[in-house]
DNA sequence: GGGTGATGCTGAG
DNA sequence: TCAGCCTCACCCC
Protein backbone atom coordinates (compact mmCIF):
# COMPACT_ATOMS: atom_id res chain seq x y z
CA UNK A 1 0.00 0.00 0.00
CA UNK A 2 2.38 2.69 1.15
CA UNK A 3 4.08 5.65 -0.94
CA UNK A 4 4.56 8.84 0.21
CA UNK A 5 0.49 9.42 0.21
CA UNK A 6 -0.06 6.80 2.44
CA UNK A 7 2.41 7.53 5.50
CA UNK A 8 0.83 10.98 5.39
CA UNK A 9 -2.83 9.92 5.44
CA UNK A 10 -1.87 7.81 8.40
CA UNK A 11 0.22 10.27 10.10
CA UNK A 12 -3.38 12.47 9.97
CA UNK A 13 -5.46 9.69 11.00
CA UNK A 14 -3.00 8.71 13.98
CA UNK A 15 -2.68 12.05 15.38
CA UNK A 16 -5.82 12.71 16.85
CA UNK A 17 -6.12 9.38 18.00
CA UNK A 18 -2.14 9.11 20.07
CA UNK A 19 -0.91 12.87 20.47
CA UNK A 20 -1.41 14.54 23.57
CA UNK A 21 -2.60 10.36 24.99
CA UNK A 22 -1.03 8.23 27.00
CA UNK A 23 -0.46 4.85 25.48
CA UNK A 24 0.11 1.48 26.09
CA UNK A 25 2.78 -0.17 23.72
CA UNK A 26 3.08 -3.82 23.42
CA UNK A 27 4.83 -6.37 20.99
CA UNK A 28 2.43 -9.32 20.61
CA UNK A 29 5.02 -10.85 18.23
CA UNK A 30 7.84 -9.95 20.05
CA UNK A 31 9.78 -9.07 18.02
CA UNK A 32 9.62 -4.88 19.54
CA UNK A 33 9.18 -6.42 23.23
CA UNK A 34 12.31 -4.24 24.21
CA UNK A 35 11.09 -0.79 22.62
CA UNK A 36 7.27 -1.50 23.54
CA UNK A 37 8.45 -1.74 27.11
CA UNK A 38 10.35 1.62 26.92
CA UNK A 39 7.80 3.67 25.21
CA UNK A 40 4.63 1.98 27.25
CA UNK A 41 2.51 4.18 29.06
CA UNK A 42 3.99 7.17 27.89
CA UNK A 43 2.71 9.99 25.85
CA UNK A 44 2.91 11.05 22.16
CA UNK A 45 4.18 14.25 21.47
CA UNK A 46 3.89 14.48 17.74
CA UNK A 47 3.64 12.63 14.88
CA UNK A 48 5.37 13.20 11.46
CA UNK A 49 5.65 12.02 8.17
CA UNK A 50 8.66 12.48 5.76
CA UNK A 51 8.30 10.86 2.56
CA UNK A 52 8.12 6.49 3.11
CA UNK A 53 8.72 7.35 6.39
CA UNK A 54 6.91 7.60 9.96
CA UNK A 55 8.19 9.51 13.27
CA UNK A 56 6.61 9.37 16.57
CA UNK A 57 8.21 11.44 19.50
CA UNK A 58 7.53 10.60 23.09
CA UNK A 59 7.18 12.71 25.78
CA UNK A 60 10.58 10.50 27.00
CA UNK A 61 12.37 11.70 23.51
CA UNK A 62 12.39 8.52 22.18
CA UNK A 63 11.72 8.68 18.42
CA UNK A 64 9.71 5.34 16.76
CA UNK A 65 10.62 4.81 13.17
CA UNK A 66 8.08 3.07 11.38
CA UNK A 67 8.89 2.25 7.46
CA UNK A 68 6.31 0.04 6.31
CA UNK A 69 8.63 -1.24 3.13
CA UNK A 70 6.16 -3.22 0.91
CA UNK A 71 4.50 -5.32 3.01
CA UNK A 72 3.91 -3.07 6.22
CA UNK A 73 0.04 -2.43 6.99
CA UNK A 74 -1.39 -0.70 9.88
CA UNK A 75 -4.86 -1.21 11.01
CA UNK A 76 -7.11 0.49 13.34
CA UNK A 77 -9.84 -0.74 15.25
CA UNK A 78 -12.45 1.27 17.49
CA UNK A 79 -14.28 -0.81 20.65
CA UNK A 80 -13.10 -4.60 20.45
CA UNK A 81 -10.40 -5.18 18.43
CA UNK A 82 -9.78 -8.88 16.89
CA UNK A 83 -6.81 -10.83 18.76
CA UNK A 84 -3.74 -9.77 17.06
CA UNK A 85 -2.30 -11.84 14.16
CA UNK A 86 0.95 -13.90 13.92
CA UNK A 87 3.10 -10.83 12.25
CA UNK A 88 1.24 -7.71 14.33
CA UNK A 89 4.85 -6.59 16.09
CA UNK A 90 3.48 -3.38 17.50
CA UNK A 91 0.01 -2.56 19.43
CA UNK A 92 -0.76 0.65 20.31
CA UNK A 93 -3.87 1.23 22.54
CA UNK A 94 -5.28 4.57 24.41
CA UNK A 95 -8.91 5.05 25.00
CA UNK A 96 -11.14 3.15 22.83
CA UNK A 97 -9.29 2.91 19.79
CA UNK A 98 -6.32 0.09 19.52
CA UNK A 99 -3.90 -0.08 16.63
CA UNK A 100 -2.22 -2.70 15.13
CA UNK A 101 1.22 -2.70 12.99
CA UNK A 102 2.61 -5.75 10.58
CA UNK A 103 5.58 -6.62 8.45
CA UNK A 104 6.92 -2.88 8.78
CA UNK A 105 10.77 -2.65 7.15
CA UNK A 106 11.50 -0.89 10.33
CA UNK A 107 9.99 -0.34 13.71
CA UNK A 108 12.60 0.96 15.79
CA UNK A 109 13.39 3.89 18.41
CA UNK A 110 15.93 6.45 17.77
CA UNK A 111 16.93 9.28 19.03
CA UNK A 112 16.19 12.87 17.74
CA UNK A 113 19.96 12.81 16.22
CA UNK A 114 18.69 9.69 14.31
CA UNK A 115 16.08 10.99 13.26
CA UNK A 116 17.66 13.71 11.97
CA UNK A 117 20.20 11.77 9.98
CA UNK A 118 17.18 9.69 8.28
CA UNK A 119 15.83 12.48 7.29
CA UNK A 120 18.90 14.12 5.95
CA UNK A 121 18.91 10.88 3.70
CA UNK A 122 16.48 11.79 1.85
CA UNK A 123 15.48 14.25 -1.03
CA UNK A 124 12.62 16.83 -0.68
CA UNK A 125 9.03 15.62 -0.02
CA UNK A 126 6.33 17.01 -2.33
CA UNK A 127 4.14 16.43 0.10
CA UNK A 128 5.53 18.67 2.90
CA UNK A 129 4.76 22.58 3.32
CA UNK A 130 7.74 24.25 1.62
CA UNK A 131 9.21 20.96 0.06
CA UNK A 132 12.01 22.23 -2.46
CA UNK A 133 11.38 21.88 -5.98
CA UNK A 134 14.31 23.18 -6.97
CA UNK A 135 16.31 21.23 -5.13
CA UNK A 136 14.53 18.17 -7.09
CA UNK A 137 15.00 19.68 -10.21
CA UNK A 138 19.11 19.85 -9.08
CA UNK A 139 19.27 16.09 -8.24
CA UNK A 140 17.79 15.30 -11.35
CA UNK A 141 19.72 17.20 -13.07
CA UNK A 142 23.28 15.85 -11.29
CA UNK A 143 22.09 11.71 -12.28
CA UNK A 144 22.83 10.06 -15.48
CA UNK A 145 21.08 7.09 -14.58
CA UNK A 146 17.40 6.70 -16.59
CA UNK A 147 15.11 9.41 -15.20
CA UNK A 148 12.45 5.84 -13.97
CA UNK A 149 15.36 4.83 -11.68
CA UNK A 150 16.12 8.54 -10.23
CA UNK A 151 12.23 8.76 -9.21
CA UNK A 152 12.17 6.18 -7.39
CA UNK A 153 15.21 7.15 -5.31
CA UNK A 154 14.65 8.43 -2.13
CA UNK A 155 17.34 10.98 -2.13
CA UNK A 156 16.31 12.84 -4.92
CA UNK A 157 12.53 12.70 -4.43
CA UNK A 158 11.29 11.13 -1.13
CA UNK A 159 7.81 9.35 -1.05
CA UNK A 160 7.37 8.51 -4.70
CA UNK A 161 6.83 4.64 -4.95
CA UNK A 162 6.42 2.26 -8.21
CA UNK A 163 2.78 3.18 -8.87
CA UNK A 164 3.19 7.20 -9.20
CA UNK A 165 6.84 7.15 -11.28
CA UNK A 166 4.78 5.13 -14.31
CA UNK A 167 1.65 7.36 -13.43
CA UNK A 168 3.94 10.96 -13.15
CA UNK A 169 6.33 10.13 -16.49
CA UNK A 170 3.16 9.24 -18.74
CA UNK A 171 1.45 12.40 -17.37
CA UNK A 172 4.72 14.46 -18.20
CA UNK A 173 4.81 12.73 -21.27
CA UNK A 174 8.29 11.65 -20.69
CA UNK A 175 9.39 8.34 -21.79
CA UNK A 176 10.83 6.19 -18.21
CA UNK A 177 14.73 5.46 -20.15
CA UNK A 178 15.89 8.87 -20.76
CA UNK A 179 18.55 10.26 -18.73
CA UNK A 180 17.43 12.50 -15.82
CA UNK A 181 20.10 15.03 -16.46
CA UNK A 182 18.68 15.27 -20.41
CA UNK A 183 15.85 16.78 -18.84
CA UNK A 184 14.94 20.40 -19.85
CA UNK A 185 13.63 22.86 -16.99
CA UNK A 186 10.18 22.74 -17.81
CA UNK A 187 9.88 18.78 -18.22
CA UNK A 188 11.78 18.94 -14.29
CA UNK A 189 9.24 21.14 -13.06
CA UNK A 190 6.53 19.48 -14.61
CA UNK A 191 7.93 16.61 -12.62
CA UNK A 192 7.74 17.97 -9.81
CA UNK A 193 4.14 20.08 -10.06
CA UNK A 194 2.75 16.30 -10.95
CA UNK A 195 4.52 14.60 -7.94
CA UNK A 196 2.92 17.33 -5.71
CA UNK A 197 -0.47 16.97 -7.47
CA UNK A 198 -0.96 13.46 -7.54
CA UNK A 199 0.56 12.56 -4.04
CA UNK A 200 -1.72 14.84 -2.33
CA UNK A 201 -4.96 13.87 -4.23
CA UNK A 202 -3.88 10.12 -3.22
CA UNK A 203 -4.01 11.39 0.47
CA UNK A 204 -7.00 12.83 0.07
CA UNK A 205 -8.56 10.02 -1.84
CA UNK A 206 -6.79 7.01 0.61
CA UNK A 207 -5.74 5.42 -3.17
CA UNK A 208 -3.65 6.19 -6.23
CA UNK A 209 -5.97 7.88 -8.31
CA UNK A 210 -4.38 9.64 -11.65
CA UNK A 211 -6.45 9.29 -14.05
CA UNK A 212 -8.97 12.54 -15.21
CA UNK A 213 -12.43 11.35 -15.70
CA UNK A 214 -12.29 12.55 -19.00
CA UNK A 215 -10.52 10.77 -20.37
CA UNK A 216 -12.59 7.05 -19.31
CA UNK A 217 -15.39 8.57 -20.98
CA UNK A 218 -18.63 10.35 -20.20
CA UNK A 219 -20.47 7.68 -18.21
CA UNK A 220 -17.67 7.56 -15.77
CA UNK A 221 -17.70 10.99 -14.94
CA UNK A 222 -19.95 10.69 -11.60
CA UNK A 223 -17.00 8.21 -10.35
CA UNK A 224 -14.01 6.03 -11.33
CA UNK A 225 -14.22 2.31 -11.24
CA UNK A 226 -11.55 0.20 -9.88
CA UNK A 227 -9.99 -0.39 -12.47
CA UNK A 228 -9.81 3.19 -13.94
CA UNK A 229 -8.29 5.02 -11.86
CA UNK A 230 -4.53 4.69 -13.78
CA UNK A 231 -3.22 5.37 -17.15
CA UNK A 232 -0.73 2.64 -17.49
CA UNK A 233 0.41 1.38 -14.16
CA UNK A 234 -0.26 -2.88 -14.67
CA UNK A 235 -2.29 -1.74 -17.58
CA UNK A 236 0.92 -3.70 -20.08
CA UNK A 237 -0.70 -4.61 -24.03
CA UNK A 238 -3.89 -2.84 -23.47
CA UNK A 239 -4.60 0.28 -25.21
CA UNK A 240 -3.42 3.43 -23.67
CA UNK A 241 -6.57 6.12 -22.25
CA UNK A 242 -5.33 8.85 -24.29
CA UNK A 243 -4.32 7.46 -27.78
CA UNK A 244 -5.46 3.84 -28.02
CA UNK A 245 -1.71 2.99 -28.48
CA UNK A 246 -0.50 -0.71 -26.40
CA UNK A 247 1.57 -0.17 -23.06
CA UNK A 248 4.26 -1.28 -23.05
CA UNK A 249 6.42 -2.79 -20.21
CA UNK A 250 10.32 -2.47 -19.81
CA UNK A 251 11.98 -2.73 -15.84
CA UNK A 252 14.24 -0.20 -14.87
CA UNK A 253 16.11 0.03 -11.21
CA UNK A 254 14.65 -4.01 -11.05
CA UNK A 255 10.71 -2.50 -10.97
CA UNK A 256 8.60 -2.47 -13.77
CA UNK A 257 7.46 0.76 -15.49
CA UNK A 258 4.58 0.69 -17.72
CA UNK A 259 4.55 3.94 -20.42
CA UNK A 260 2.58 4.27 -23.33
CA UNK A 261 5.15 4.59 -26.74
CA UNK A 262 3.61 7.31 -28.63
CA UNK A 263 2.51 9.32 -25.45
CA UNK A 264 6.40 9.31 -23.88
CA UNK A 265 8.31 9.31 -27.14
CA UNK A 266 12.14 8.59 -27.06
C1' DG B 1 -4.79 -25.57 1.25
C1' DG B 2 -0.68 -24.16 -1.47
C1' DG B 3 1.49 -20.77 -4.52
C1' DT B 4 2.29 -16.16 -5.70
C1' DG B 5 2.93 -11.44 -5.99
C1' DA B 6 3.14 -6.58 -4.04
C1' DT B 7 2.75 0.56 -3.92
C1' DG B 8 10.45 -1.11 -0.64
C1' DC B 9 15.01 -1.19 0.52
C1' DT B 10 19.64 -2.99 1.87
C1' DG B 11 23.92 -5.08 1.63
C1' DA B 12 26.97 -8.45 -0.44
C1' DG B 13 29.50 -9.40 -4.57
C1' DT C 1 22.76 -7.05 -10.20
C1' DC C 2 20.62 -9.98 -7.09
C1' DA C 3 19.08 -12.40 -2.93
C1' DG C 4 16.95 -11.63 1.20
C1' DC C 5 13.70 -9.79 4.37
C1' DC C 6 8.80 -8.79 6.09
C1' DT C 7 3.28 -10.26 5.91
C1' DC C 8 -1.05 -10.98 3.92
C1' DA C 9 -4.54 -11.06 0.32
C1' DC C 10 -5.72 -13.13 -3.61
C1' DC C 11 -5.96 -16.83 -6.96
C1' DC C 12 -6.48 -21.43 -8.22
C1' DC C 13 -7.15 -26.11 -7.11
Amino acid sequence: MPEGHTIHRLARLHRPILVGNEVSVSSPQGRFSGGAELLNGERVEEIEAYGKHLFYRWTSADVLHIHLGLFGKFRTFRREPPPPTEGTRLALHTGDTTIYLAGPTACELLTIDERDAVVARLGPDPLRRGADGDAFGAALDRRSVAVAAALLDQKVVAGIGNVYRAEILFLAGIHPLRRAKDLGPDERAAIWDLARSLLRRGEKAGRIVTVDPADVGERRRSGLGSDERLYVYKRGGQPCRRCGTSVELTEVANRKVWWCPSCQPG
